[in-house]
RNA sequence: CGCGGGAUGGAGCAGUCCGGUAGCUCGUCAGGCUCAUAACCUGAAGGUCGUAGGUUCAAAUCCUACUCCCGCAACCA
């Protein structure tokens, strides 16, 4: 029996509306959870908002709103992206929220305990816009001819301040970290990141500041009201949080404590927070660590970073209205490698979708679905003798079913290549439908007709059910057509072949076509 | 010597870790079918896999050098 899976998004920081890698991100955790959910495990994925930190407090000073209202109307937001994707989350988490400020003192707490944490003072020069201070090394001189100002490598300004910190000694838990890479490779993936963080962590580790006093937007320390916890150290606690942590019951037991396959799906750059500073701050705490950290890659709007000043910022919501839900999330599952950067436009998005969902998947259903209807009195007809043909096509489907199940068992993910092999399975069908051309048969051979419509009927149901977890609105609209009940729609029912004789719906269109946008890459 | 990603038929991409007929989608051309969402099926054209060397019986794949492109700013996953 294989263990529960705890799956989590990073939580969202909402000092913006989402965008497209918010979507991505989400989308791609809820796939694999859904994969799993189907096969039968139990599976708890939670995703949520971050809203604590400085720029919450400052993006919500230049509206003149309270921080509170700014991080209300925001998640608002992210809430509704979620429930317009169909994202199936057991739990959206807000940092905000009463039981996190608790489970953030607790785990401080149990830093404090473990002899980690340490009040000093912090000098440097301090960068406001990134939130971090930076060796003098780190500085760069601005451009401009009078101007001596330094600026941080990310060029934002920065100034020297003196501030008392809670530090937490990070640099105790450099040899466990790569202890941690090197035996457990696959706690960080891909292997690219992986290899990055461990040219990191060899570079020697600093301790870390975790407090703040110049702003009061946060969790407060225990014991220092003065303070406010690192926004760092409170987001990713929110893992926990979700669990009932620091109560160890119900939740906490099952996902975490024994060991569950807990999975955090990232984007590539909080690498460093979630497989340096949050693996230490759980050993710390003397808590189990992740089983893995999965850093995906960005989405690049044309092959170009998305930028307001460019002008390309899409609104994930308007993607969804103007192509569909499951279109979108097909495009990005099935085109961007999982773990790599991918590229995406409306025109690639069109052009996708009418192929696999419309031409392949859609017209399948469509064409073979009306012939039923048609001509078998809307029921499903009998299954005559097989040939050949048939027990290739479900063969097939059969050999395809294990190697997307073995696929996305393993700590890479390859949605992608999973995709692609249900994408061949689709053609093989509508090959198998056009060789054995049961409108010809109809004439000469009517059983025979009837046999080919049976399997592929088949065909579609054992399809649809492999495919909904990838576009689970449509799936079941799909296997709605075959009447099939809502609990016959998991994985264990694979291999339970449609019955004769069943009435079916009239069959409608589940994908149109989509029309190629026009100027401007709007839809 | 800052770090990283990339260069494969017209376009977008797999394949590179573990060398051995260069694969997919879109597009183009020709044919088929007419059940279907101008869809579906078959076939074809089109690539000396960035450059130059090296290792090898054999390299897109390993090694070395080089060229070019893109991130490491931001609103950020």
């Amino acid at each position: 029996m294989s263990k529960p899976l705890y799956i989590t998004t990073a939580i969202s920081y909402p000092n913006g509306p989402p965008h497209i890698g918010h979507a991505y991100e989400a989308i791609a955790a809820d796939a694999i959870s859904r994969f799993h959910r189907l096969s039968g495990r139990d599976v708890r994925f939670q995703t949520g908002t971050d809203e604590h930190g400085l720029k919450m407090a400052q993006a919500a000073l230049a509206k003149n709103i309270a921080p509170q209202q700014l991080a209300d109307e925001m998640a608002q937001q992210f809430v509704e992206m979620c429930d317009t994707l169909n994202i199936d989350y057991d739990r959206f988490i807000r940092t905000t929220e009463a039981d996190h400020h608790k489970a953030s003192q607790a785990i401080w707490k149990a830093l404090e305990a473990n002899g980690d944490l340490y009040l000093d003072k912090y000098e440097g020069w301090y960068s406001v816009r990134d939130e971090a201070y930076y060796d003098e090394s780190e500085l760069i001189e601005a451009v401009g001819e009078d101007s001596k100002e330094k600026l941080s490598p990310q060029g934002t300004p920065v100034e020297w301040t003196v501030e008392e910190s809670w530090f937490f000694r990070l640099s105790k838990y450099q040899q466990p970290l790569l202890d941690l890479f090197t035996k457990h490779p696959e706690f960080l993936k891909p292997d690219s990141r992986r290899n990055e963080m461990i040219k990191f962590v060899e570079g020697g580790l600093n301790d870390l500041s975790i407090s703040r006093t110049s702003f009061d937007w946060g969790v407060k320390v225990p014991g220092s009201s003065n303070h406010v916890m690192y926004v760092w150290v409170d987001a990713l606690t929110n893992y926990l949080t979700g669990l009932g942590y620091p109560e160890k019951t119900d939740l906490y037991p099952k996902y975490w404590n024994d060991g569950g396959d807990i999975t955090h799906i990232i984007g590539k750059d909080i690498v460093r927070f979630h497989s340096v500073y949050w693996p230490a701050f759980l050993m710390s705490a003397q808590l189990p660590l992740p089983k893995q950290v999965f850093g995906h890659g960005f989405l690049l709007n044309r092959g170009e970073k998305m930028s307001k000043s460019v002008g390309n910022v899409v609104d994930p919501i308007d993607l969804a209205q103007a192509f569909g839900v499951d279109q979108l999330r097909y495009f990005l599952l099935s085109e961007v490698i999982f773990g790599k950067d991918g590229s995406y436009s409306a025109e690639m998005i069109v052009t996708k979708t009418n192929a696999d969902l419309a031409n392949n998947f859609g017209n399948l259903a469509q064409r073979s679905l009306s012939m039923i209807a048609k001509n078998c009195d809307g029921k499903v007809p009998l299954a005559g003798t097989k040939t050949d043909a048939e027990s290739a096509l479900i063969g097939d489907l059969q050999t395809c079913f294990a190697e997307i199940t073995k696929l996305m068992n393993t700590e890479d993910y390859p949605i992608h290549t999973a995709i692609d092999l249900l994408r061949e399975r689709l053609s093989a069908t509508n090959q198998y439908f056009a060789d054995q051309a049961p409108w010809a048969l109809r004439k000469t051979d009517p059983a025979r007709a009837d046999t080919v419509l049976y399997y592929t009927a088949e065909a579609i149901r054992r399809l649809a059910i492999m495919l909904r977890w990838v576009i689970p609105e449509s799936c079941d609209k799909m296997l709605d057509l075959l009447a099939q009940e809502q609990n016959a729609r998991d994985f264990a029912h694979f291999d339970t072949e449609i019955n004769s004789g069943l009435d079916l719906p009239k069959p409608v269109g589940i994908f149109p076509r989509l029309d190629m946008p026009t100027q401007q890459g709007e839809g």
